[in-house]
DNA sequence: TAGATTGTTAATCGATTAACAATC
DNA sequence: TAGATTGTTAATCGATTAACAATC
């Protein structure tokens, strides 16, 4: 993999983009693949797609294209996907039931190890994840690796809880709740907005019929 | 609101946060606001709003800024957040129940009126909203005017599914299921994808040091 | 070899930022 | 009026696309 100077944002995006379609070629038993090929699958082009690679390294042959494995695998080591990750559920509330149950994360390398709530309803397991009261967290995280923290509760309180897990050192935060987290330069965070996805759905919509 | 050329997605984008944004201001009791405080509340430059509003409008005042009442309203109007929306959920499992029990959706004006499974597992309700065997959906459909379907169905059947919601004439969809899905033009499509924003996040957190 | 396709450089396009006249 | 802040034009920045020499 080439020295990384700083690859934009939009890079970054379609890194995932290219991941799925690769898995996906390589599921179907395709082997060899061309930037052509990736861009009549995908919304790029053929150039976009090698300006993209070219940030990372020099991972096809001219005259060939590129091979599928080993332009995923090398998709998915810059990624960090090579690795396992260790993931807490803050909220066992419909979504962080959700996300605690669903099977799909491990085969991705994820392990959902526990899940915190201030009021666990006495259940004490949701799927196969053991469920603790939030007041367990820290003592939790000194015994345990956390890799990841998702934040799966109400807006009130998203960043309360946000700045507990930076105390507790755990660097990536996938938040759910309905609030736009920045935590500043040592964290990493994604948001999952619904709202403004559903906005944005209803902006589409109204707007089919004039846009040509 | 002025005639509109074409809008950038990138401006689309930052609406329903500058929405939200004003939504939280009003809510605060603050009634005039500034390009330059907006910059400060968000991510975005003082020039950048201006620029933003400037595609749809004139809202604001020389010396004296913008009301927030009147551009939240506005801004509304924009996204189509000044009407109401009928949904179904397609997919009864834990994203859709979330989903259909979520109390949030009703006051941004959004009413979930019915969920569809193939598999109703005896249920007939997901909180307050009727659950039917997917088979009803077509008759459904006849009687009730749906603005938007959600998919909340493993990859597999999606594209089908989206195939029969565009039959049966419905304009939009909100798509959680983990496949990207493009409808062409006539059909309007978010979708959320959770893995790509997982994969995101993996990389930030793995590239927080290195980065300066 | 001839054909195909890469990686990269240069050209184009679009979005963001800066600047400022207009004006409340 | 003087100060503040808009809406817009022009300048800058960055990302996408096109082109092509290198080479498998």
């Amino acid at each position: 993999m080439k020295k990384r100077e700083k690859i934009s944002e939009a890079v970054i995006k379609r890194l995932p983009i290219y991941y799925h379609c690769l898995k996906w070629l390589e599921n179907d038993g395709i082997t060899r693949v061309s930037s052509n090929i990736i861009s009549g699958m995908l919304n790029v082009t053929a150039s976009q797609v090698r300006q993209d690679f070219s940030n990372f390294g020099e991972f096809g042959q001219q005259g060939y294209g590129y091979d599928v494995a080993f332009l995923k695998n090398q998709i998915a080591a810059i990624l960090g996907l090579d690795k396992r990750y260790n993931v807490i559920v803050i909220g066992a509330g419909r979504i962080g039931e959700a996300l605690a149950s669903y099977k799909g994360f491990k085969n991705e390398g994820f392990d959902f190890i526990a899940a915190f709530d201030i009021d666990t309803k006495g259940r004490d397991m949701i799927g196969d994840v053991p469920l603790y009261h939030y007041d367990k967290l820290e003592e939790f995280a000194k015994d345990n690796r956390i890799d990841i923290a998702v934040i799966a509760i109400p807006a009130e309180s998203c960043k309360e809880v946000a700045a507990f897990i930076k105390k507790l050192d755990i660097k990536s935060i996938w938040n759910f709740a309905p609030v736009f987290l920045y935590m500043g330069e040592d964290i990493a965070v994604e948001n999952i907005n619904m709202s403004e996805s559903l906005f944005m759905l209803v902006y589409k919509a109204n707007n089919l019929i004039k846009e040509k």
